[in-house]
DNA sequence: TATCAGGCCCTAG
DNA sequence: CTAGGGCCTGAT
């Protein structure tokens, strides 16, 4: 057991924020992640965190996978003062970090995600790993299914029942170019230029501009990529008509999107559960 | 029943 | 190159 105190770090925030999606808050307070072939139980009260593994292991993983070593308080504290919406929805998301996570799993939950809900992106996501992905148990016993490699999604024929819909034959081509080589994730890592970057990405099948944002700021760490999703274009429609001040957040503008796109479905969230009480 | 959801592909002009 | 139709699925 791990236990730290740690600012600007929300996991409830996180898991809704749609960043990742096999992070549940499965009570008030208590937390489960699987990434990769981890599997990883936490406790929070407020700034105070409990995590269920051993310190070799948090400070050699899971500290770097929370981003924990970057300043999110410098981040807010660049947002205009007189930019009221922006200090508003940074207040309501101050703890969310842009996980550190693996490249390949996020361009298999972000093909996903297209024309999706998070709920469904989810069920998806699980269903791919309970079918294909790896066994596994923890010292405790907790048996969880590791996020499946790029050879486990070749096959086309054997994506048809997993309700991806037409997003499978994305997923089936991409895993088969990667498994066969056509594709290498690791040369993706290297890239410097983000947009080349960009550019090598929206070349793969069934990946735009918005998933290939997603994919350089939550695959490859870019923290500066901005996607522009129907809630981003909305918000930015209404609250900056004249244009979002980009040149204000060079280098963490995906930051402020991640502030902005938590304050909008919390809102929406809000709203549902005024109806429905 | 029609519409919608965190888009993308493809074709026509 | 830009606009617009079609697309899997589950929820409302």
């Amino acid at each position: 057991m791990v236990e730290r105190q740690i600012t600007y770090f929300d996991l409830g925030q996180i898991a809704r924020s749609g960043q990742c999606f096999r992070m549940y808050e499965t009570a008030p307070g208590r937390f489960s992640l699987t990434a990769m072939d981890r599997y990883l139980e936490i406790r929070q009260e407020d700034d105070r965190f409990w995590f269920d593994c051993g310190e070799e292991e948090f400070d050699g993983f899971w500290a770097h996978y929370f981003d924990l070593e970057t300043d999110y308080g410098g981040f807010i504290a660049r947002i205009g003062k007189r930019d009221r919406y922006l200090q508003a929805a940074a207040a309501a998301g101050s703890g969310i970090r842009i996980l550190n996570q693996d490249l390949w799993e996020v361009m298999v939950t972000f093909l996903i995600s297209q024309n999706n809900h998070i709920r469904r992106i989810r069920q998806c996501v699980e269903r791919l790993c309970l079918h294909f992905g790896e066994k596994k148990e923890t010292p405790e016993g907790h048996v969880y299914y590791a996020m499946p490699g790029p050879a486990a999604l070749a096959d086309p024929d054997r994506l048809k029942d997993m309700g991806l819909g037409y997003r499978d034959r994305y997923i089936a081509r991409l895993a088969a170019d990667v498994a066969e080589g056509r594709l290498s994730l690791e040369h993706l890592k290297t890239i410097r230029s983000r947009k080349q970057t960009h550019q090598e990405l929206t070349a793969i099948y069934g990946v735009g501009d918005k998933v290939a944002d997603c994919i350089q700021l939550f695959g490859l760490h870019q923290i500066d990529a901005f996607p522009v999703d129907t809630w981003i274009k909305k918000i930015l429609e209404r609250h900056y008509p004249k244009g979002f001040p980009m040149y204000r957040y060079r280098g963490c503008a995906g930051v402020m999107q991640q502030y902005m796109f938590y304050y909008a479905i919390s809102e929406k969230e809000a709203g549902e559960r005024r109806q429905e009480p």
